[in-house]
DNA sequence: TTGTTATATGAATATATGTTCATATGTTCT
DNA sequence: AGAACATATGAACATATATTCATATAACAA
């Protein structure tokens, strides 16, 4: 337990008592971080199409770049931040890479996202 | 139902039946841009923030200033933002403006997102 | 009216980010 | 070895974005 230091003696503005309170409650900023870095990561349509498409079949790259009608190289950009948060994965076959997703979590997500999106 | 165009021809690559069919269940890019416009929305720490205070209870604009301890211009241009988003709404009373979550679905995607990063 | 307070907003700035181009790495085939 | 191919990556560029500063708006008090 953290303790709790309530210096708002110098608010002029309104309610000592709920600012403390709500300050007692707040996220750290290292939680609210990663989060937010998380999201982040969601928050690119071509991310969104790849990880949508990952969560359906395993894929290597020059089929994915075919798919998404974009660039090798911007896909493997892009996949290269994916792997770095963990949300896919790969294994080497030869010349190729087959990428899928690194586990449910993010399926779960992103459905989410896309059912809030759907009932707007 | 939407016609499969699979102008695959000229793959040199790989598998363009794999190909066809990831194509057709690849989500629309409107689709794709309006779930990555929402979870780009919560993926900044302050917006985190917010966004789970105003979970907890109502808190007016110099409050939320005094508890994320930030500036209530920054505060204020981060609020218009969830606003035109719908992720908020507020309401006027004299001066001040009362802002809470606008719907429960951002709460859950939220805890979702803060869960995900505590089975880190 | 004049002054004070709560909030909103435009402009400016610094930083982050997505794509492209060129090139590197590493595998397979001849 | 050399050529062709799949993938990765660094640099450059254009665009987006978060905060700050200054100021506007609007409500209330004296």
């Amino acid at each position: 337990m953290k303790e709790l230091e309530c210096d708002v003696c110098e608010e002029r503005c309104e309610h000592p008592q709920v600012i403390c309170l709500a300050k007692a409650e707040l996220v750290s900023d290292e939680m609210a971080q990663q989060v937010a870095e998380t999201f982040k990561i969601l928050g690119d349509p071509t991310r969104v199409k790849i990880l949508q498409t990952l969560s359906q079949r395993e894929l290597c790259v020059c089929d994915l770049a075919a798919v998404l009608n974009m660039g090798q190289s911007a896909v493997s950009h892009q996949l290269r931040v994916l792997r770095s948060a963990r949300l896919v994965k790969y294994r080497r076959e030869g010349k190729m890479a087959w990428y899928c997703l690194d586990d449910g979590h993010i399926s779960n997500l992103l459905a989410q996202g896309l059912s809030h999106v759907g009932h707007e």
